[in-house]
Formats: structure tokens, C-alpha cells, sequence
DNA sequence: ACCCGTGTTCGCTG
DNA sequence: TCAGCGAACACGGG
């Protein structure tokens, strides 16, 4: 379930299960060229024996920096829709959908599961991530620091497009996908249908103030150990079979918690579905 | 069987 | 020139 916030629980588990480790094996799995491409390099051989140094997350990247003998290197991974990276100790057997396994030198085996295999992966030399166009080119992280609010109008500047397809676009911020954008916009009561340029200053601020509280609060329902009984990990909801815990997303037909009186609508933008309340959200 | 999907990129069109 | 849109990628779940 990758958006900001999953990836960034991603980034907390690695950091945890990576500190200090070395990397001693490395399988892949049969199509796991997949998730190189279209770059050429497909092989991660060159991370064996190497060091893991930090876990960088801007949007829904993730960035390991690891030092290998001959200097440092980069592991860029994207998550892409069914991408996700996942811990068993040795012994335990791995788990389904495994496409990469990195073995630690603690024994433990990381392993990227992706059933789509929508995600990327690819080794960044030197580390030098900011090299890449794809990171480059991405705009500011929410949840790294706070909205910049004239900033963000103005890049919403003399845009047509419906303020919910605008959110989707990584180089005005890092890390909506879907889901967020849904849930932001109803959040700041919002219609998702405005033109981008219709945004007056204030409905900018309410839009960034909901984004920063959608994402808080999705962070929260997923990264506190304690929503999982049973489990000292940080878990991914789908593996817990939580109930929906959005406002509007996937709520189609129930009846609005701010107003008390609308009923959820879905709709469909740019070919994906979007959630609003039509009466509260304007 | 059919439809839907948390993301991104490519190619066509107006 | 470019914003906007549908298709494609691939597979599991309802």
C-alpha cells in the first residue's frame, strides 16, 4: 500500500533491521529483472559485502546508502503498487512473492515482495542519488518539513487541471498517491473537481493543513506497534486485515462523518477513482 | 468470469 | 509545444 506514509514505514523498519549489518548473500528471484528496468545494470552483486550506512526516504523512494570495499553505493527502491520490504530471521522460511533477499550478517534475510512487480529497484553509484533524474525532479517532501504554502500556490499557479489529478503529481509534492489525495481534500472540505488555479490563498492553506493531517494520521494507524496486537513490528495494514480507516477513500455510498448529512460519492479522474462528500466539499 | 487496484511511463491527440 | 488522457505493465482479491 505505497504512499507517503507506508514508504516511510518502510524506511523506519529498514533503518531498524539494517544498522550496523553487512550484507553477505544475495538471492534473486527468476523475474526479478524486472524491477531494473529499463535500466541496464541487473545484478545488486555489487552490494555483497558491503555495509549499510543509512536509509534516506523523499516521497515514495527510498534511498539506502551502503559502503561497499570500493567506496560507497546506492540502492534506490520504489515501491510501485504491491512493493514492500519485509524481515524473516534465519530459519524462517521466506515469505510468498519474495523477488529479492538480502542476507545480513546477523543471519536475517530482508526480502523485496512485489506480486505485481510494478517497483524499482536500481544501484546508484557512489550514491550520488541526487544525480538521478527521477529524484531530482521531485518536489518537497510533506512530511520532511512543513507545506510551504505560497510556494505550493504558486506551483499550483495557472494550472486547469482538477486540484485531485494536480496532487498526484510528484513534482508539486512528494508522496500523494490516491489515497491521500482523497483523503487530504475532503480533510480541507475541498472539491476535487476544482481547477488547481481556482485555489484561493486560505482554500491552500486548508489543503496543505489536510495533507499534513491525512498523512500524520495514516502514519499513526500504521506505524504504531501497538495498533498490532501480537506483533513487535511495524506491520503494513493489508497484512492485518485492519478495517478501512479512511474518511472517504473506498467509502463509496456511506454516509459523510464531517457533515453528518452528505453521502460519499466515487468518481473517476485521469482514469482513478476519487472519494468526496458533495456536500461539504466544495 | 469480470472488475478493480496504494504507481508510473509512454504514446497519441487536440 | 504541451497539457491531458488512455493504455500498458502484471497479478491477486472481491
Amino acid at each position: 500500500m505505497p504512499e507517503l506514509p507506508e514508504v516511510e514505514v518502510a524506511a523506519r523498519n529498514l533503518r531498524r533491521w539494517t544498522r550496523g549489518r553487512r550484507i553477505v548473500a544475495i538471492e534473486t528471484e527468476r523475474r526479478a529483472g524486472r524491477l531494473f528496468r529499463p535500466a541496464s545494470s541487473t545484478s545488486l552483486a555489487p552490494l555483497l559485502g558491503a555495509r549499510f550506512r543509512g536509509i534516506q526516504r523523499i516521497g515514495k523512494h527510498l534511498l539506502v546508502t551502503l559502503r561497499a570495499r570500493s567506496g560507497p553505493i546506492g540502492l534506490w527502491s520504489h515501491l510501485g503498487m504491491t512493493g514492500k520490504w519485509l524481515r524473516r530471521a534465519g530459519g524462517e522460511p521466506p515469505p510468498a512473492g519474495s523477488r529479492v533477499a538480502l542476507q545480513l550478517d546477523d543471519g536475517a534475510r530482508l526480502h523485496y515482495v512485489d506480486s505485481r512487480i510494478f517497483g524499482r529497484l536500481r544501484l546508484v553509484d557512489g550514491a550520488r542519488f541526487d544525480e538521478l533524474p527521477e529524484i531530482a525532479a521531485l518536489g518537497p517532501d510533506p512530511l520532511a518539513r512543513g507545506i510551504d504554502v505560497p510556494r505550493l500556490r504558486a506551483a499550483l499557479g495557472r494550472r486547469r487541471q482538477a486540484i485531485k489529478v494536480a496532487l498526484l503529481d510528484q513534482t508539486l509534492l512528494a508522496g500523494i498517491g490516491n489515497i491521500q489525495a482523497s483523503e487530504s481534500l475532503h480533510r480541507a472540505a475541498i472539491d476535487p473537481r476544482r481547477p488547481a488555479r481556482t485555489l484561493a490563498p486560505a482554500d491552500v492553506r486548508k489543503m496543505a493543513a489536510g495533507i499534513e493531517k491525512s498523512i500524520a494520521f495514516t502514519l499513526g494507524t500504521f506505524a504504531s506497534a501497538g495498533a498490532y496486537p501480537g506483533s513487535a513490528d511495524i506491520g503494513y495494514v493489508e497484512e492485518r486485515k485492519v478495517q478501512n480507516p479512511f474518511l472517504v477513500y473506498g467509502k463509496a455510498g456511506t454516509r459523510c462523518r464531517r457533515c453528518k448529512g452528505g453521502t460519499i460519492l466515487r468518481i473517476v479522474q485521469a482514469g482513478r477513482a476519487t472519494f468526496f462528500c458533495p456536500r461539504c466539499q466544495r
